[in-house]
DNA sequence: GCGGCATAAATTGTATACAGTTTGGCGTAC
DNA sequence: GTACGCCAAACTGTATACAATTTATGCCGC
């Protein structure tokens, strides 16, 4: 699997998890492990957008005081995927159509630039990196054990090995933030988007950057994200948003 | 000025500030609140490159606990503008020379699309805000009291207005830390870029976008951020880093 | 039975206490 | 005189305690 990890912790951090105080992890979770062990729960739909996330109980999960909790929280409110709440919590974010416009919009723009320079400076071994990565997702979209929750992930982490193959991380960096948001906005707004057509249009894209066809492959990859946007069904607001409540009310 | 704030908080974070106890501001300063007052200090050069943020020092300064100013800490390493090194402390970020070029290099591909975007919507109201923005950086450059610290900050205000003005908050955020990390580049490889003529720039740019040229307007951008990023000693490393000797240590 | 108020439980916000690590200084050995 | 090592002061990392706020419960009046 591409980017394999180096980090030990597990993935506890399921709702139910939370709730129950069982699966005690280590105890020498990191800050930032416990942020990205969060983060991925939440793109991969364990934490559904609107979750509140309680921190004694994360506390419990991660067998560690809200202290540490808290400094997670803030890093992954930062980062979009959570919003904190005065007084009232932690919840995972419900991006509005508005906010959804604007990642895709800003997606494209940064996008575009990344194919220009992957193409530009781009070597056998990246082109080696990313077609193993289609491979991955091939292989991670055929198993019926997986979730169609982690296949949104996994079709991401194409974007983002695109992005850090340019070799500016400040734009990878970037890039890795709006994707994880794309994901959790493709499940507020329940995106009818086939992945296996996903993973095609990622090996057609790359069979264009490898023919040299610059603005070929950028225009392959704004509609491949047109497309992705087009799938949402953002013409209506959500309606199911029993937290929205509790927000109104506070207004 | 344009942006009027609302923020109550003064600006004491200055570093003697820190050491000495003295400049005790209002007791219920939100997290947000120190943390952006640090950020303008930051930028503003009052805590240069490299300065060592104690946390108890931050703390008398703001009269607030530790647990507040780490969450804001957190918060500013996050937007890269200071490095937290475990078990060592909090320093202003000293980007490399990589960083800086890369910064610069995102900014380009963000803010061409912000011109095109703040041409295809501006209303005269916009054109205004930006117009007198030009004017308030006019009289901020006359005055002898401006220290040219401040100037810098004066100036990049000018870019995130143009990203404001496109309506695209998502987009104006990435503009707005990019341009925060911006400041502090062009502090760390002391710019000779010479403000006046930024500024002069600026009100160039508002012209030609006003006659409806949208590439040229996006040349002149393009041209503009170069400008800025060539009147910087990227050529050589900076040899003052008293810390890196620290940080190479531990590596 | 239903609405409203008082009270109690639960949860977040913040400060403080304590443990672990680093840093600087002093003293001693060589 | 210099180098090494030990000890103390200072600082960060984390947990815990307490205050403030919110939310749930139950009681009473109607």
């Amino acid at each position: 699997m591409p980017r394999a990890s180096t980090k030990s912790t597990a993935s506890p951090a399921t709702a139910a998890a939370a709730e129950n105080g069982a699966a005690a992890t280590d105890k020498g979770s990191s800050i930032e492990s416990i942020a990205q062990d969060i983060a991925t729960a939440i793109v991969e739909k364990r934490l559904p957008p609107g979750t509140w996330l309680r921190e004694e109980a994360l506390g419990r999960v991660y067998s560690v005081s809200r202290t540490k909790i808290r400094a997670a929280l803030l890093m992954l409110s930062k980062d979009k995927l959570i919003e904190m709440i005065p007084d009232k919590g932690a919840f995972v974010c419900q991006p509005t159509v508005q906010e959804a416009r604007e990642v895709f919009a800003v997606r494209r723009i940064l996008e575009s630039e990344v194919v220009r320079l992957f193409i530009a400076s781009a070597r056998p071994r990246d082109y080696q990196v990313l077609e193993q990565h289609i491979k991955f997702e091939r292989t991670a979209l055929r198993q019926t054990t997986t979730t169609g929750t982690v296949r949104e992930k996994v079709l991401g982490d194409f974007h983002v090995a695109l992005a850090e193959a340019t070799g500016n991380k400040t734009l990878a960096e970037l890039v890795r933030e709006l994707v994880a948001r794309s994901s959790l906005i493709a499940m507020l707004y329940h995106s009818s988007n086939d992945p296996h057509c996903s993973s095609d249009e990622h090996s057609d894209f790359l069979r264009i950057c490898r023919k040299g066809d610059v603005e070929g492959a950028v225009l392959c990859m704004i509609d491949h994200l047109e497309r992705i946007e087009a799938s949402l069904e953002l013409g209506t607001e959500k309606p199911d948003r029993q937290l929205d409540l509790v927000k109104a009310l506070l207004a």
